[in-house]
DNA sequence: ATTATATAGTTGTCTATACCAGTTAGTGTA
DNA sequence: TACACTAACTGGTATAGACAACTATATAAT
């Protein structure tokens, strides 16, 4: 259950534990789990740890306490969807087309000057490089390379990028997707992009550069795409603060 | 400083006085705070219990935490709050340019199709219709094209749109502007583009087009805008709602 | 029976220490 | 000069123990 010697640390693997008991229903809301005490002494480790696995799930809300009672399985949460950091999948979904992926390349590289300043890592740094066409019924939409830190997302395969990297991310590797910066412009296809998207010499593209972040702001993504501007318009909508 | 007598435990105590350096901006954003061991070691305290202070902290959003490097403040939240609604005048001054305006005309006229669509009026219902070219230090930047239901926003003058047209509608009129909807594409300049933008022919453009409504939902402008592709990138960040 | 009191459980706070892992700057060597 | 290594930092993980504050239950005194 607990392996100490996994370099995985421990107080992750009691969350993880945790966490797929919760929400397989295994212990339901409101009953309370084992005291922190009982879980040292079961798994023979250390009660700080057991309360920094314990901690974390009561901040993302998987429990809650009471002194001198116990700790306590939270209701579920409401399902919270990414609002606006849509992969290209959801993206196609809602705008009622089916999409589908062709991937060019997959491997590890060193990052150049641009993907490491925009994943704030040095040069050289080995990151993953996944290039894809990204096809919506069936016909080309945009050619899309991402650009992962090896170090940070470890254990990517071909099999996880065509299923959900973010829930891999997230669900897998724990850490929590926050937010996004893009930055669109217009430009004339090159020779690759007109290859891959089968337009005209001189037909304009939509370029799309994203950075994405997780919570405590470690970019852990840059995505660049080439969109066809005669497919593809990008919708955004925004809201004034208070 | 630190009173290890007080009820008020001690993580707490370190809690607030950063968090006060903090928003009095005696510490900016992205500096260092002192490590957690030179904490420990100035108040007498263990590094366990400056680290929960600090955790607390990094999750609600103040700091964040890099290995070997060190604990650093935060953006203020108004700061890395998505810049919404923002007009060419705003945009520009973010950007860190001079913004001005060459009005190119500025007339009531019946509205078209596409526009009677936009701000949900009827075909030929009067609208105001501002043609503008919007320079960047002296350059030219877009081309701008803005339609406003004349029977919504009435007493409208060259002055007022040549300050801020937005402050006209919420304080003058007392209306309140709550969100925009965009659709961003690239094309090939047009004629009228190539003219006004002083570009080449063949270049490519950003084209956006906004809706902007009030609270109660009402369109109140729609706005066509033709950026040049060699000078300006859409910027825009999004983040997960919690 | 009612009321104190003890006590055994819980989480909360805090200490002192240890080692790991990543960063950085300086130092020595080829 | 270029490169490898080292030393001294940083935060990250984990330990073992202590006492406080609070809750529930069992027990003894009234």
């Amino acid at each position: 259950m607990i392996d100490k010697n996994s370099p995985i640390p421990i107080y992750h693997q009691l969350e993880e534990h945790l966490k797929s008991k919760i929400e397989s229903g295994a212990i339901k809301a409101d009953e309370a789990i084992p005291s922190e005490r009982e879980y040292a002494e079961r798994y023979q480790i250390s009660r700080m740890t057991v309360r920094q696995a314990l901690n974390n799930l009561v901040s993302d809300g998987y429990l809650y306490r009471q002194k001198g009672k116990g700790t306590f399985v939270n209701k579920k949460k409401v399902e919270q969807r990414l609002h606006g950091l849509t992969s290209f999948t959801e993206d196609m979904i809602e705008r009622g087309m089916k999409p589908s992926s062709k991937l060019l390349s997959f491997e590890i590289i060193a990052a150049g000057a641009e993907t490491a300043h925009r994943l704030n890592i040095k040069e050289n740094t080995p990151v993953y490089e996944i290039k894809r066409v990204r096809l919506a019924d069936a016909a080309p939409m945009a050619l899309e390379t991402t650009y992962l830190p090896a170090n940070l997302i470890k254990g990517l395969t071909e099999e996880i990028i065509n299923q959900s990297l973010y829930r891999y991310i997230e669900e897998k590797l724990s850490f929590t997707i926050h937010e996004a910066t893009q930055q669109i412009e217009a430009a004339i296809a090159k020779d690759i992009e007109i290859k891959h998207l089968q337009i005209e010499k001189g037909a304009p593209i939509l370029l799309i550069h994203r950075s994405s972040f997780l919570k405590d702001g470690t970019p852990f993504e840059y995505v660049k795409s080439a969109y066809r501007a005669d497919r593809y318009k990008f919708i955004h909508s925004m809201q004034r603060g208070k």
